[in-house]
RNA sequence: GGCCCAUUCGUCUAUCGGUUAGGACGCCAGAUUUUCAUUCUGGAAAGAGGAGUUCGAUUCUCCUAUGGGCUACCA
């Protein structure tokens, strides 16, 4: 049986999307486009407690920004909408319920309270508070309250949950794809809420299963967090009897922290010295936390150094477009086991993809960089030509400025190593000497430059390191940059021979 | 604590029983260059430990260790 390949990106709206998110929306997206399916968005807001303002248009902006184009979505719309749990919550209850008819599951009374005060009990005791087949009929729900007990807590208003009845002592044999084949015995399960009348909406495990059931979802591909709440997932299945339909999963390693210690996770912020999220945020509280587009990355970029965390083609290939990614990518080529992030290598990265972009396209995000630092007077043409002399030197766009400031403004001080190096003996006196030479230059640019410093130098017998490095000193300031002539062209006859003019006495 | 997943250079990884264990980032050295950078060449650097299975294990099985995840009326 083949079906058409749909699979889903699900988050919850509870803060901005971070790389490991991302990650998992790219793998879900890069699998769809290979198989010619459809990329779903939905929004898993079954949380009332938790949503955040500006969490969802966070989470399409940020797709929007990688590339990752959603077929059916909030936005998008499409056959099974709304895309929203928290606009479809009608349709939950009454599976709840036919579970509930068929004895699958139960009403449960029990208040938050009270199941605080047993956990606490078993703590204190050493293990843990489990709500399954056990201690089920000795707490305050339908299997243990006779029938009209709890029609008349219900009809007084007290508050209710649907919990499912897990079978006991059954082998539950799961398919994983990138884990091959895993076993729980559901005696170690607990019978978990599936919805709750406190807010008339389900919880994750209930909304995930009916809505991927409804939507078609083929291919179930998600963190491995998730990879616990497969065996309930795939009992919820059966009991619905849609097993023959459920979709395949795939459980993802996790993104982790670059020093070891755990999952990447959003509370990291920026605080551990690079960004955890692709955009800018600011939590409504006011705190900023940093975004890759904001720190100067490419989204081609930050893609390929997501789709390579946890994925490879088994080539040695590295750079990859999203074209090339989607032709490529299986599942089973995804990795088993955890991958710390790499920040240098997501530079290393960025500078590849430096090198691919043209001057022009460059030079356009330059202009306004240069406007933040005085420089108006910049037309795109030289703009395009700077940056194509130093941009082999940069990581990102704003490197551009320490760059190449000494071809806008001249240097103010000089490195006192380089001074010390080349500003002395004959050197200031045949600088001097050159720049009187260079009046006479015919044409100030590049291709003349270039060999009229040489034969100059050679013609006086000078050595050719002293006088560059000397006349790099008074262009420059400091040992860096480009050739000397591509900078004077840049400068100009009469700014050069201002600086030149303009070092300081030995 | 219980359940589950994982384990190759510092990091990301290749290897699908037989290899001098390959590549990339980072690091070091050299070459190129008037400087810096780029580029190129070279180098250091790995199968967690212990049992099995096998003629032969990094590769298969088990145990241990370590790392990680889950254990909510959160997702």
């Amino acid at each position: 049986m083949t079906r058409r390949v749909r699979v889903r990106f699900a988050p919850s709206p509870t803060g901005p999307l971070h790389i490991g998110g991302v990650r998992t929306a790219l793998y879900n997206y890069l699998f769809a486009k290979r198989y010619g399916g459809d990329f779903i968005l939905r929004i898993e807001d079954t949380d009332s407690q938790r949503f955040v303002p500006g969490a969802e248009s966070y989470i399409n902006e940020s797709l929007k920004w990688c590339g990752i184009r959603i077929d059916e979505g909030v936005e998008q719309g499409g056959p099974h909408a709304p895309y929203r749990q928290s606009e479809r919550s009608e349709i939950y209850l009454k599976y709840a319920l036919q579970l509930v008819a068929e004895g699958k599951a139960y009403y449960a009374f029990d208040t938050p309270e009270e199941l605080d005060a047993l956990r606490n009990e078993a703590e204190a005791k050493g293990d843990a508070f489990t709500y399954n087949h056990a201690v089920r009929g000795k707490l305050s729900n339908s299997l243990a309250l006779s029938a009209d007990e709890c029609k008349m807590r219900m009809d007084a208003g007290e508050r209710w949950v649907i919990r499912f009845k897990i079978p006991e002592s059954v082998e539950v044999v799961m398919q994983d794809a990138i884990r091959g084949e895993v076993v729980v015995d559901s005696s170690t399960l607990d019978d978990k809420v599936l919805y709750k009348s406190a807010d008339s909406l389900p919880t994750y495990h209930l909304a995930n299963i009916v809505d991927d059931h409804l939507m078609e979802i083929s291919h179930v591909i998600r963190g491995e967090e998730w990879l616990p709440s497969l065996p309930l997932h795939y009992l919820l299945y059966e009991a619905f009897g849609w097993s023959m339909t459920q979709p395949e999963f795939a459980h993802l390693p996790l993104l982790l922290k670059p020093g070891g210690g755990g999952k990447l996770s959003k509370r990291d912020g920026d605080k551990m010295g690079f960004p955890v999220f692709p955009l800018r945020w600011v939590a409504p509280g006011g705190e900023i936390s940093r975004g890759y587009r904001e720190d100067g990355y490419f989204p081609e970029a930050f893609i390929n150094m997501l789709a390579l965390l946890g994925w490879n083609p088994g080539t040695e290939q590295e750079i990859f477009t999203m074209e090339e990614l989607t032709e490529l990518f299986s599942l089973d080529r995804v990795g088993k086991s955890g991958a710390r992030f790499d920040p240098e290598k997501a530079r290393w990265f960025n500078a590849q993809y430096m090198k691919t972009k043209s001057d022009e396209e460059l030079a356009a995000e330059f202009l306004p960089v240069l406007r933040e630092h005085g420089v108006t007077d910049c037309c795109i043409f030289l703009a395009t030509r700077i940056v194509g002399l130093i941009k082999e030197r940069a990581t990102f766009v704003s490197d551009f400025w320490d760059l190449s400031s000494y071809m806008f403004v001249a240097p103010t001080q000089y490195d006192p190593k380089v001074m010390e190096k080349f500003w002395k003996g004959e050197n200031p006196g045949r600088l001097a000497e050159l720049g009187e030479a260079l009046k006479s230059v015919p044409e100030f640019s590049a291709e003349v430059l270039e060999p009229f410093l040489h034969e100059w130098i050679q013609g006086k017998g000078y050595p050719m390191g002293q006088i560059m490095n000397s006349l790099r000193l008074a262009l420059v300031g400091e040992s860096k940059g480009p050739s000397v002539a591509a900078i004077m062209d840049v400068v100009g006859r009469d700014e050069s021979l201002r600086r030149i003019a303009a070092m300081p006495a030995v």
